[in-house]
DNA sequence: GTCTATACAAAGATAGAC
DNA sequence: GTCTATCTTTGTATAGAC
């Protein structure tokens, strides 16, 4: 693993517990036991840190997904697999008890971040939306999924639902909280 | 209005707009057209000021919701009408289409923020999700409300989308996607 | 690629005059 | 209650040596 890797491995866990603007090159240099100036070798300034950053979560999340995808062929036992392994990321996330989904945490000083990172996080929002949509749409069809509503509404939903339940699970530090959320929204799904 | 009511309404408008690590004393000092030491005078340290704004503002919504218990005596209706009175400041809030709950964006850099400032989050969290377990309790008594789930379960899914809808609003840019969601969300207790 | 040195502005905070 | 003045620390960033 190189510099620059470290780098964006502990930026990324700084924004996903403390906030884009929680923290500073001084934490990152400290933590690395190497200077700030070494960090702007690697990363000019703090938004190109940033960018990077989300680039490389969403390249992540979409390489994830497509392997939800490849699990998710016919039949109804594939849609859940496929939604199981969407989902695996999301649970992971909550059972640190410290971190939030980089966008959710983005999101929430969206008003204060260059707008290239803006774009990413609104484009992240969207793709998870989309692929929700389309795996609730062919769930629908094979009658893995019974829905009380249009794909894209309940998709909107439940993306909605994941990550707001991921913030709040861990302002109350009980990750049982998101667990039975996590349940409560299968068994909504189930026929 | 005091300076001091003034200085609370704008940090509180920071905070939501670009969160608790977004905003200085400067930033609000130039708006008021005052010095920073002046706002020092009213609030100590900034962790006074975001303590004082979190309590206004969880009194001011307990206040609102009270007035929705009112309204909330028996009857169909009546259950209908306390939850659209306790949408209100969400729906507001959503429509600013610069804002979020001020909560929400204390609870995304929640691990920054200093301890009084995280009860104070978890407690508007949990208050939250009680009144609307009550409300769904007794809107499903009285025949207004179909549950597929435990009340309390319904509740925290209800909640956590609500929140998780006003961030991703905000982030996509479209107030509509908010509208669908308060639908959906209505339309799913509709007996 | 990492360091030292440095600049320069911003942030949080205090002391004391008015 | 607000100001000026001041202080300290932090944050972001650059130049140039090794």
């Amino acid at each position: 693993m190189s510099t620059a890797d470290d780098i964006l491995d502990l930026a990324q866990d700084y924004i996903q517990t403390r906030g884009y603007n929680g923290f500073s090159y001084k934490d990152i240099a400290a933590k690395l036991g190497i200077k700030t100036s070494s960090i702007h070798y690697h990363f000019a300034k703090k938004s190109d840190l940033g960018c990077a950053v989300i680039r490389r979560y969403i390249t992540d999340f979409e390489r994830h997904v497509r392997q939800a995808e490849e699990k998710e062929q016919q039949g109804p036992e594939a849609a859940w697999q496929a939604l199981d392994q969407y989902l695996g990321p999301f649970i992971e996330t909550a059972h640190t008890g410290t971190k939030i989904c980089l966008c959710m945490a983005l999101g929430g000083e969206i008003m204060s971040l260059p707008s290239e990172i803006r774009a990413e996080v609104g484009a992240f929002f969207s793709f998870n939306e989309e692929w929700l949509s389309q795996i609730l749409h062919k769930g629908k069809e094979s009658g893995a999924f019974q829905l009380n509503d249009h794909p894209e509404h309940k998709a909107r939903i439940f993306f909605s639902t994941l990550e707001g339940a991921l913030l709040i699970t861990r302002a109350k530090q009980d990750e049982k909280y998101f667990k039975r959320i996590i349940h409560s929204l299968k068994q909504d799904l189930a026929p």
